[in-house]
DNA sequence: TTGAAAGCGCTAACAT
DNA sequence: ATGTTAGCGCTTTCAA
């Protein structure tokens, strides 16, 4: 590719007939300027369509406008939404976004980190941070080396800022609904290794026993992975196997929305109508609790505002407003639609 | 936030006792340097921290490592595909990624282009490129100014690289594949605005026409919004209002995943069985055509490699490996699945 | 109101 | 094998 000379400063001032710093405060309007001069510049940028160099800038300002995510995966049904908070705040505040995946790795994510941290961003969210980063304290590092979010990733006495959607309340909500429907027999589905499973399946286990319900091993159903491509296809085998065997089961609560979506198909496939044969709750709200028959009750994790949130909390980081680290916690909202029924 | 102070090469140097130049050189290890300061040198960037400002190399070499992508909207089933592609053949390539959403607006379209450009990006891609912004020129002028690619978008006599999936093979393998399976009245339902629509209508068209097929208006169902999360919906709504008004049709062909999935769900709605009293064909082959009940049949639109082949195509450029503008077609490929069944 | 000059962190002749 | 110096494109003292 033959590279066009770009147009510096230099070249302005010349076709002005002033100065680079003459050309910088007009650019800038920092500084007094004698209009006629300030037309003059203000032509010479207009014909040779000067724009700045943000790299120079950059260099000086210790400020480039621009902020590095780091996400597990895009394809897929919920980070994007979160991803879309984060932008269309950023945008208004006049960043640009480096998106990166780390494909669930945590030596990926720190690679990742660190090429953000050469660019010189001004501000880094990791969406879902491996527990593993957060735990030995490499995002607590980053955090003293540039403003830092972590959504939907916490560890107690880590100094970071995080913001987290309320899963406690969001499964509470969620299995009490089943409950009160009447269900007793309620079955778990979800992923082997995050946080987040591992904290729902707590809750399970304590409704069930407050409410004097059936805790039985079987119940919980483990599918490899919770999160790829491969989770509904994955969960609609291992129901139909679990139903199969040994159907007591009225309702499901499945840990994501794709899970839910595998059991909903499962129980068609060998002829159980949902809800009236079986229950099934989903967490998440993606888009696909719309599409699927019947329409999904879900719990909305309310991502477009987790990034916002994220974003918000960022700015004022980068802005010196507040240099505690925080916790934030977005409420999350039972979303009722056709796929639970009263018993 | 408070900055810590940011290591350079000057404090590499100090402590190795050597000058910048000489650290420079260990660095970027193009110069001889004798093995006892290589060690030195090592010891210290070690010791430090130090990682190298990429601002200033960036400023230096004209080279940033960094590239810009364009993307309509992320929350969507199918773009994160193609942005996955693009990701993965250029962290391999040792760059990074400005994502940013257009929003289908030109102007923005523009707006993000030049501060792509601003920070001295070393190419850019956009996915869905906005019809306008090819005709007018705009496209064009930014491949003057920096290596850039198109993806799905094209127009004759503009001097652009292309990378493009093949709609019409595709949509000609769909409906033919309705036809030999014996379906005469074939319905085709598409969004409003798109020169995608436009052109798989006219294939519609030729198609009926060639095999003597009854062409009707009414079978042609347009909604506002072919691309967002209302699409599956809006299609739901209009499909059961003309089945219900007058249903001669065994088949249809919706323009995307989105638009087949809200005409199962229809169907289903008024008490049709797809595909035994509907034949559904999709068009994308996006995650939810998996999921859905029954699984659809739909053209695949390799929305992975589509990504793929234009960063692959990008990095040529940018490594002036070919300095000519060429276009690129992706194959499509049909996927048999359950939607479609033979009268 | 303007300009000269130093310098942001780095690389690359050129010199030694 | 190593260091000195100029300079990438810009901002910002400082001086005029």
């Amino acid at each position: 590719m033959i590279q066009h000379n770009k147009v510096t400063i230099h070249d302005v001032a010349k076709i002005a007939g002033v100065s680079i710093t003459t050309v910088s405060r007009v650019i800038n309007n920092n500084y007094p300027v004698k209009e006629a001069t300030r037309k003059k510049v203000e032509e010479a940028i207009e014909n040779l369509k000067f724009s700045p160099n943000l790299l120079a800038k950059g260099l000086i300002n210790n400020k480039t406008y621009t902020i590095g995510v780091i996400v597990p995966s895009i394809a897929n049904l919920f980070f994007p939404a979160v991803i879309k908070g984060i932008e269309c705040y950023m945008k208004k505040q006049g960043y640009i976004i480096f998106l990166t995946e780390s494909e669930g790795l945590p030596k990926e994510e720190q690679r990742i980190s660190k090429a953000f941290l050469d660019r010189q961003v001004d501000g880094i969210i990791i969406i879902d941070p491996r527990k593993e980063n957060i735990k030995n304290g490499f995002f607590e590092d980053i955090s003293t080396q540039c403003p830092t979010v972590l959504i939907n990733g916490y560890n107690k006495g880590i100094k970071c800022d995080f913001v987290l959607n309320d899963q406690e309340i969001g499964t509470v909500e969620a299995i009490n609904y089943l409950i009160e429907n009447g269900h007793k027999n309620i079955g778990f589905i979800r992923g082997s290794k995050s946080y987040s499973y591992d904290l729902k399946e707590e809750i399970y286990f304590g409704l069930m026993k407050k409410n004097n319900l059936k805790l039985n091993k079987e119940n919980i159903i483990t599918i490899e992975d919770g999160n790829s491509i491969l989770t509904s296809e994955l969960s609609r085998k291992v129901i139909i196997k679990r139903l199969k065997n040994n159907n007591n089961l009225t309702a499901i609560f499945a840990c994501n929305d794709s899970m839910a979506v595998g059991v909903i198909n499962g129980a068609k496939n060998i002829g159980l109508k949902v809800p009236d044969d079986l229950s099934v709750i989903g967490y998440d709200n993606t888009i696909i609790s719309e599409m699927i028959d019947p329409k999904l009750t879900t719990v909305d994790q309310n991502m477009y505002k987790l990034g916002e949130v994220a974003a918000k909390r960022l700015n004022e980081i980068i802005e010196s407003k507040d240099n505690t680290y925080t916790k934030t916690i977005i409420n999350t909202k039972l979303i009722l639609r056709e796929s639970v029924r009263r018993i």
